[in-house]
DNA sequence: CCGCATCCTTAGCGATACTG
DNA sequence: CAGTATCGCTAAGGATGCGG
């Protein structure tokens, strides 16, 4: 048992890590978390736990070597637990661990931003696109 | 003026767009937006606006053709603006839009996420890695 | 100071084929 | 069903040099 508490931790590694500076292990962390298919992977699972194949259907247009090559990068970062069912066929499930779980409604919810300011956004390409194309 | 709110108009979005789709404009914002110098950028530029050396050496580590090409394309979506004030030598400074402020909290989130639980993540990291070497 | 253009290298990624 | 392995390409991205 620490002698602090989880959120001291939390607050001690804030300080410790900055992930402006190139070298910091945030930083690496941060860039594969600001992953397109982490970002997918990681909300499809907020419906709770999935198998391959779901997930696959789900996530349209993801290739097998990046669905499991991310999936693999996402277990290893203790984000999301695997289970093997030994069945014939053998049936896989992916689900979030406890820690995935506090990081899925943040990115949930730059998905919900992505769906919801298209409109917007597509306002300001149409803009900038006829001031370059007069200029 | 429209005969519905912006409010409204963001609900209608959400239903019409679907980042699990491959070919919806949404997804490819998602894309975008899911990239670790958007996610870099957007946070330093919450303390205000920054000129580009400024950002350059907030963000160490990111090329010039990185930070040019990410500033632009983050223009042309309406989350950033760039005035240039043509004095010798020129200055130019980035400031988010009303849009990129609605986007800014959301990756900041993510940003502290990864310097809070890196801990955490080491730890998974660790555990893993020695199953898979025992194996 | 800001940034565009060019070259060039790397590695991300998709497609395909094969296994328990 | 759920992968692993290999090949091959394209495009991301770094380095350098020039221009306003």
């Amino acid at each position: 048992m620490p002698t602090r508490s989880a959120a001291q931790l939390r607050e001690e590694a804030a300080r410790e890590y900055d992930a402006f500076l190139a070298t910091c292990p945030a930083r690496q962390l941060l860039d594969r978390i600001s992953d397109k298919w982490v970002t997918l992977i990681v909300t499809a699972l907020a419906d709770g736990p999935q198998r391959y194949s779901e997930l696959s259907r789900k996530i349209a247009g993801v290739s097998q070597k990046m669905l499991t090559q991310t999936l693999r990068s996402l277990e290893r970062d203790g984000l999301v637990v695997r289970s093997v069912t030994p069945s014939v066929p053998v049936r896989v499930d992916y689900e979030l661990t406890a820690l995935g779980l506090t990081l899925m409604p943040l990115i949930g919810q730059i998905k919900s931003w992505a769906e919801c300011h298209m409109p917007e956004v597509n306002t300001a390409r149409s803009a900038y696109d006829d001031v370059s194309a007069s200029a």
